[in-house]
RNA sequence: GCCUUCUUAGCUCAGUGGUAGAGCAGCUCACUCGUAAUGAGCAGGUCGCGGGUUCAACUCCCGUGGAAGGCUCCA
């Protein structure tokens, strides 16, 4: 007998060699049924293989992370099964998870090709397999085995996947006519997968490097019930319909031209108000905070990105140098602003009593991403960073960092981004030639941003190898409305630029020291964050930002000059308005204006005009009833305040 | 940069080896209108660009620009 510990701490006893499975049957017919995966000891196990010892279970159903991976897993096994079917031949990579789904890459045979359009029968037969409910039964063999099946198939993939496993770790997965080398764990069969949709198809490097050979990886994603499947359809229609290119163009915000060039986004006037009320807000906030505005060109001479480290580490990923006619100098785009801002710090002397010094810029940076990473607004290669840099004195870094947590929080707030996250990246210990400065700085400064994320209260997870190249960072990511996850806000702590500047200040004990550099930008990038604006609210921006915040409507021509009065009064009011004096019918011109995303339309007809009220219609709501001119601006100006009250100054 | 797919009117998209079509938007006219599309008419494209095959290319082939989804990368 052994002794079986659930997790909460209960304990049972079963024969030597039950499995997952059984424990779940006695415990309760239903839970047998949703049951996936179990994990013994810590380790995820099948469902049928065999426990002997004393242990500490935990059963994994699809709500949980490790179910929903285990039967992904044992999909993209079964994806595979119906791939070698119609494609004997095939080499087989790796067939991972991914958040959503699983992949496989493979390698067909000389001359055959995938299309979208195979993936159809693809499914069909995935589904057909299914329903024979297939056992999926786990071997372990020995290296040598292993090398010798996998050869006679013809699988050099499987080979050198498996030439690097350590004998007697090495595990074969059967269903059907289909074996796999994999580790799993994987379902009891093949029967649990009910519903699926191989997503796309796409071209990916061996093992991720791109000097080796192009295989042919098809995404896609299997449930335990159709149903499961269609609501997952619905949720990508509806990030489609959210894309930020598509609603930018339909709203007219900003705009790309292949003859300015790719990955140059040009924004619109629409899209230039929104933005600059963004601006315009955190210039307020920082100016609280003690930030002075500074600009800086948008080139600089090579010489200076020498000395920062940027041309050494990025110098391939920037434009190429520019060269003036005459002298032949050498200037660049500049790819960031801190070298920049390190020279206006250097412009004189500075003593420890005017630290911290805290210099903001919306700096516009030109870096050249490869043609194919170029996506939307969210990876273009002239983009303008929030940045601000600010130069502190080592005792006060903790403090500073602290209070840029404050600004991140306040803007999260005043835009509605409840549910974020935060990462520490920190330097990998084992790639010290990745990085510039000495180990002690870096030890100082890692510990600074641990020390006040904690004190911040802030829930972290820490990833080692993610810092960049001066100094470890905080990262900050938020979920949106559609639960998909983009990293904004970054802060990073940099003890290396001051030195490589050699920027200074005098201290109480007239003896010069270095300053300490705290990196952040809360948005990020003006155009990625709006591009994560749009996504996370469908278009529907808040009032306080919203370019158009009000359209007055008049029932027909005769409204007009009545309409316009009011619109010149809201504006004079600081309420962004128009009227929409188009000879179209009230109907009509709802319909449009609703479809444009305005937040509040003011209709106007006799009525109105002769009482010196509007008729109002909230955006979503409908007709909210009529009130005076005055009512309604003070409407509009208490929902503005609210929404900002994260904040007021 | 690499793989795959795509590129036709301002937008969304049909279409065929025999020199292009719809809806919406635009313009004109009529209606002067009460809470999500009034009607009629007009105009709009060297089918991304450059070559080639062909009697004939938007269509087939080659090259090239751009876009989308991946891969690699992201200070």
């Amino acid at each position: 007998m052994i002794t079986i510990t659930l997790p909460d701490k209960s304990q049972r006893h079963y024969e030597s060699g039950v499995d997952g499975m059984a424990i779940a049957q006695s415990i309760s017919p239903r839970l047998a049924k949703e049951v996936l995966a179990i994990s013994v000891n810590g380790e995820t196990w099948d469902l049928t293989r065999p426990i002997t010892e004393d242990a500490e279970i935990k059963l994994f159903k699809w709500e949980d992370r490790e179910g929903q991976v285990t039967f992904w897993h044992s999909s993209a096994h079964l994806m595979a099964e119906a791939i070698e079917f119609f494609y004997p031949g095939t080499k087989f990579g790796i067939g991972p998870t991914v958040d959503t789904g699983f992949y496989y890459d493979i390698d067909l045979p000389e001359g055959k090709q995938l299309t979208e359009k195979d993936l159809e029968k693809i499914e069909a037969k995935i589904i057909e397999l299914s329903r024979l409910k297939n056992d999926i039964v786990r071997s372990s063999v020995s290296k040598a085995d292993a090398l010798k099946m996998f050869k006679e198939k013809g699988d050099e993939l499987k080979l050198e996947l498996i030439s690097e496993l350590e004998d007697g770790t090495i595990s074969l997965y059967n269903q059907g006519n289909f074996t796999d080398l994999c580790r799993g764990p994987h379902l009891p069969n093949t029967e649990y997968i009910k519903a699926v949709k191989l997503t796309s198809i796409a071209g990916a490097y061996w093992r991720g490097n791109e000097k080796n050979k192009m295989l042919t990886r098809i995404y896609g994603v299997t449930f335990p019930k159709q149903k499961m499947l269609e609501e997952y359809l619905v949720l990508v229609e509806e990030a489609k319909k959210r894309d930020h290119r598509k609603i930018g163009k339909e709203m007219e915000l900003f705009t790309f031209s292949q003859k300015v060039g790719q990955g140059l986004p040009m924004w619109l006037p629409k899209g230039t108000m929104l933005r600059l009320q963004l601006e315009d807000f955190l210039k307020r906030v920082q100016k609280k905070f003690g930030y002075e505005q500074v600009m800086t060109p948008h080139i600089g001479d090579v010489n200076l990105y020498k000395t920062s480290g940027h041309y050494a580490k990025y110098g391939a990923d920037s434009f190429q140098v520019i060269k003036t006619p005459v002298e032949g100098e050498e200037y660049m785009l500049k790819p960031m602003n801190c070298p920049h801002h390190c020279e206006l710090y250097a412009f004189k002397p500075r003593s420890y009593k005017d630290l911290p010094i805290r210099m903001a810029e919306f700096g516009t940076v030109y870096r050249y991403e490869q043609s194919g990473e170029l996506h939307g607004l969210t990876r273009v290669r002239g983009f303008t960073q929030d940045d601000a840099h600010l130069f502190c004195r080592p005792d006060q870094i903790k403090d500073e960092f602290k209070k840029v947590i404050d600004i991140i929080f306040i803007i999260f707030k005043a835009l509605n981004f409840e549910n974020y996250s935060a990462q520490i990246s920190l330097r990998d210990p084992n790639k010290p030639e990745k990085y510039i400065g000495s180990a002690e700085n870096w030890d100082k400064a890692e510990r600074a941003i641990i020390e006040a994320s904690a004190e911040k209260g802030l829930k972290t997870v820490t990833v080692l190898g993610e810092a960049a190249f001066y100094g470890p960072k905080l990262d900050f990511m938020i979920k949106d409305a559609l639960g998909r996850s983009w990293q904004l806000g970054t802060i990073q702590v940099d003890y290396n630029l001051p030195e490589r500047f050699e920027l200074e200040y005098i201290g109480a004990d007239d003896k010069r020291h270095r300053p300490v550099m705290i990196h952040r930008a809360p948005f990020g990038s003006m155009e990625r964050f709006v591009a994560v604006l749009i996504e996370h609210t469908a278009g529907k921006f808040p009032l306080w930002l919203t370019p158009e915040q009000v359209v007055v409507l008049p029932i027909s021509e005769k409204y007009n000059d009545y309409a316009q009065s009011i619109s010149d009064f809201l504006n004079n009011c600081d309420i962004r308005s128009l009227i929409d004096d188009r000879n179209e019918k009230i109907g009509r011109k709802i319909r449009d204006n609703e479809l444009k995303r305005i937040p509040y339309l003011l209709i106007v007809g006799e009525k109105e005009a002769e009482n010196q009220t509007v008729s109002v219609r909230r955006q979503g709501h409908g007709d909210v009833g009529s009130m005076s001119w005055n009512g309604f601006a003070e409407l509009i100006n208490n929902e503005v305040k609210e929404q900002l009250s994260s904040f007021n100054n």
